[in-house]
DNA sequence: TGAATGATCACG
DNA sequence: GTGATCATTCAT
């Protein structure tokens, strides 16, 4: 299930060195019954790629001026995807810094708010739309590291910015 | 609380 | 083409 990604390390390697970040938020979108899902209104060029089977990136451009990450969860046919909202820098905190200050507008940059939302993870990794359709059980470059803890303690609560299918608590996070 | 900012999709 | 909506972020 989706909580079972927090606490795994997400790794990738760039040009200048590698960014690794621990899991610590994730939401699910699972299926076109999930009215908050992106898969909800059937198969768009935009959404394909949650169609795809498990283990595939889903990055998707939003407010026109955000990326946000998914990883692709279920078989081939059946759309679901979990988006990671949050990571915590475990490796890489320099290059974290320098392509946040590339990507935001924004003055203030601390190391609270480096990779605490789902822009501000996709600003920090440089992900865009080039990323979405990537293999991560295949690729060397950007991938899931099991990090051998187990995440139990999770909280679970309705998820963040949608304004359909509040009533689902598929947000979780410790 | 609302501005920034542009892709996406339905409609016809 | 048009218009509504949007899995966000930041400053006021």
């Amino acid at each position: 299930m989706a909580a079972d990604l927090l606490g795994k390390f997400l790794v990738i390697q760039t040009e200048v060195g590698r960014i690794v970040g621990e899991i610590n938020e994730v939401e699910s979108y699972i299926g076109q019954k999930d009215p908050a899902c992106h898969a909800s209104v059937g198969r768009t060029p935009r959404n394909e790629v949650m169609f795809w089977e498990g283990g595939h990136a889903y990055v998707y451009f939003t407010y026109g001026m955000y990326h946000c990450l998914n990883i692709v969860t279920e078989k081939s046919g059946f759309p679901s995807a979990v988006l990671i909202r949050s990571i915590i820098p475990v490796e890489g905190t320099d290059l974290i810094l320098n392509n946040r200050r590339k990507s935001s507008r924004s003055a203030k940059i601390s190391p609270k708010n480096l990779t605490n939302g789902p822009g501000k993870l996709c600003q920090a990794l440089q992900l865009n739309r080039h990323h979405n359709g990537l293999d991560l059980t295949k690729s060397n470059q950007f991938f899931l590291l099991d990090s051998g803890k187990k995440i139990t303690n999770f909280k679970r609560t309705p998820r963040i910015g949608i304004s359909k299918g509040k009533r689902l608590k598929w947000r979780f996070y410790y």
